[in-house]
DNA sequence: GAATAAGTAACCCGTAAGGTTACATATAGC
DNA sequence: GCTATATGTAACCTTACGGGTTACTTATTC
């Protein structure tokens, strides 16, 4: 359900995040284990990023993903246009509205300006928050061990039960 | 592809201008033609704007449709919420974040916050638009006459080539 | 009682997003 | 050069959801 930006978000902070903490870079099996998804995810929304400039990548043996940009001159409309592209938030009539009607065409032509609008306005917002914002708010995470030996339950977030409440569903 | 709140829309809109124009309801079937789709479309969604108050309905011969407020008093960011509910415009993760990594949790509460600063900023944006600047903007449409007769093609809109570029494909 | 129109339940179907597998390509280290 | 590692993609499956459709019930007017 579009959370290409969300986890691209994930992606771009957690990168900064692990490269100047273990001074190696996040490889994308990393940041897929983190959240919780699919290698291969991670790498269609990498592609699309790199594309936009917002990271770089290496291959082979101590590969991985890094940041391409100073934090703080990264933000998240960025982020957002990068990966969502032609995307609309507000969407317009689902078929083509009935021609010989004058009312639907007058109607989707103020719509469509009022949606821009809109849209800016979100996008805006977002411009206001740059990736070092994000590094600085998401503070001391701790990663999980590799080995999944010891028990090592010490969340940093409430298991589970209420808060999250609309999207837990586990699946 | 979430279309509904266009939908909702044309819905008060064009009842709102039928019933200035022919003095008489518009009923669920001639809103669904101008809005090329199915009537029971258009009533699904009567049923959510008749729950938040903005239309009332009457049933039976000369039945059909009206807008139950003040135009000037009906903004966008009500249709919105009426006819959106808890939709989010900006979603988060598909599943559960890596709960050992405090990393997710963090960013999810932080952009929890930022989504929803983003979100109030475009339904700010819609409210400033009333209906009544609806009904304003959309001038002297032209009804599709009940009976197919007359060849009457006058569509007030261009036929389609160009202009509605990524919204075209007929299907 | 007949015609009309809203109210709803139930189902079908196309699309799109994520998840998954499989394989190609590039790089580091030996 | 060989091997291990990691990105780069293509291809496919599965699920969810929105919209379209049918069918039937309920209410209202004449």
């Amino acid at each position: 359900m579009a959370s290409r930006f969300t986890l691209s978000v994930h992606i771009l902070g957690l990168a900064l995040w692990w490269e100047r903490k273990h001074d190696e870079l996040a490889t994308s099996e990393r940041l897929a284990r983190s959240i919780n998804t699919n290698p291969v995810v991670v790498r269609r929304l990498v592609a699309a990023l790199k594309r936009a400039g917002l990271l770089e990548t290496r291959r082979g043996v101590g590969g991985g993903i890094r940041v391409a940009a100073p934090p703080a001159e990264v933000n998240l409309r960025q982020i957002y246009e990068a990966v969502e592209a032609g995307r609309e938030l507000l969407s317009l009539y689902p078929g083509v509205p009935d021609r010989q009607c004058g009312f639907g065409c007058h109607l989707e032509a103020y719509l469509r300006e009022v949606y821009a609008r809109s849209e800016e306005a979100l996008k805006a917002e977002l411009e206001k928050v740059t990736l070092a914002d994000v590094a600085r708010s998401v503070r001391a995470p701790r990663m999980a061990s590799p080995e999944p030996a010891r028990p090592f339950v010490e969340p940093g977030c409430p298991p589970s039960p209420r808060g999250h409440a609309l999207r837990e569903k586990p699946l």
